[in-house]
DNA sequence: TCCGCAGTTTGCGCTGCCGCAAATCACGCC
DNA sequence: GGCGTGATTTGCGGCAGCGCAAACTGCGGA
């Protein structure tokens, strides 16, 4: 049980890499061996931003290992995280709705992998490989899903509920099982938690105390692990 | 200056309904003819439904006159507006985005006009009519970034900012020029502005109150007129 | 013309959450 | 092993905005 940060290793472009993840699974060895062959991929250190809002949405991406946040900045400087990406997906697709710049910045919540491709391939991938738009727009469909349900909770829950809330849908998006629970499996600060929920890192600090003091969390420095799920249910309905 | 309620007439299906929306503006008039034929129109009253949250996706809709309000209701029965949409759009073509059940509520905001299509025809529209996927497509990406500005300001404003943005976003997209002011052209209650905004009806009448006393809008029942945007704007920034 | 109701206004008290401030803690580095 | 920095905790005071309640008003229908 070592937590010290391995440096990832690049992978070698192997076509299994592709074969699993849905907006390929129906492409044969051949195409994937093409898609592969026009890839870069790139490892990328925890906190660093794959691509800044607003910039000329040249490459997209897909995000082999680790975790991107996607968050944009506002006038006065405060960050609002926006949605949370784990690997396999795709990301920096913005082009595939009519934009030409990033509508927010990604940023790895974790040290992370992803493979590239130049903008100008998207319209060969979309006409050439069977599934790979329909599969795109169906992740962009899910993701609109949670931007959803996430202005709904701000519109209606309270700060208690959105907070239990944000920590349930990353356990089960990226929960790790855990002797005494479940841990989300990147490191996240009190801080990170409030970016995504509209609060202050204080507020979290507390809710995250008292939690721990009747054991329905436990968590140490950027780690947190749900020890009581079901309570944590329990209090965003409450 | 009558503001009593004429009943808007269905139009006669005639090509130039569609010839300057963008999804179909390259289209030919033998195209257009076509769509039209395969179109039904309905008019639809102030408050209705075209279509439930959750329901399966049988048709998609082109608004040709009134407004859509876009929401979604939580379990305790709230509301929330996620989105308005104007004439000249469509909507509830998440079937677009992989989803096969609608994911919102569709009520009419004033009395409304729409065509409509059954599911089955939106892969012919998406492959024998040129520029429409990708019309839609940006469509669909102006929305998504829409809701991204709701979370922002959900995290980060303030109710009276919120509700300041929600009334420009109002006068901007619908805007009515009026004798001393901008009209919003359809009718919106304190409760409808609350539901757009995180609020209680409460808290808005109070506001509207207040820059109604410092002459920066103008309201009756149902009804806000904007005589002072930049005051407005000014306010979303303090 | 009157009535009823949906929409609106306003007062009052309370509290959830923020802002500020300061202390403490835990890790990585030298 | 000590130090510095970033992360976390906690206390305290203040107030924005909510909940509740009650009164008012404009519009449409009978």
């Amino acid at each position: 049980m070592d937590d010290r940060p391995t440096r990832k290793a690049l992978p070698r472009l192997d076509e299994s890499l592709l074969t699993h993840l849905p907006p390929f699974s129906r492409l044969d060895r051949r195409q994937i061996r093409t898609i592969l062959d026009q890839a870069t991929s790139r490892r990328y250190e925890e906190g660093v931003a794959v691509f800044h809002e607003g910039a000329p949405a040249e490459r997209f991406h897909l995000l082999l290992d680790g975790y991107i946040r996607v968050v944009r900045i506002t006038p006065t400087g405060e960050q609002v995280t926006a949605l949370h990406i784990p690997a396999g997906q795709l990301f920096g697709i913005a082009q595939a709705l009519g934009r030409n710049t990033y509508p927010a910045t990604a940023i790895t919540a974790a040290e992370s992998i992803a493979l590239s491709w130049p903008m100008r391939l998207w319209q060969a991938f979309v006409t050439e490989y069977d599934g790979f738009a329909t599969e795109t727009y169906r992740t962009v469909g899910n993701r609109v899903g949670e931007m959803n349900n996430r202005i709904v909770e701000m519109a209606t829950l309270r700060v208690e509920q959105r907070v239990a809330t944000a920590l349930l849908r990353l356990v089960n998006q990226t929960g790790r099982k855990v002797e005494d629970g479940i841990e989300i499996d990147f490191p996240i600060t009190r801080q990170d938690l409030s970016e995504m929920t509209g609060t202050t890192l204080h507020t979290v600090s507390r809710l995250l105390s008292a939690w721990e003091k009747d054991g329905l969390v436990r968590s140490r420095r950027k780690r947190v692990t749900v020890r009581d799920p079901h309570a944590l249910v329990e209090l965003t309905q409450a």
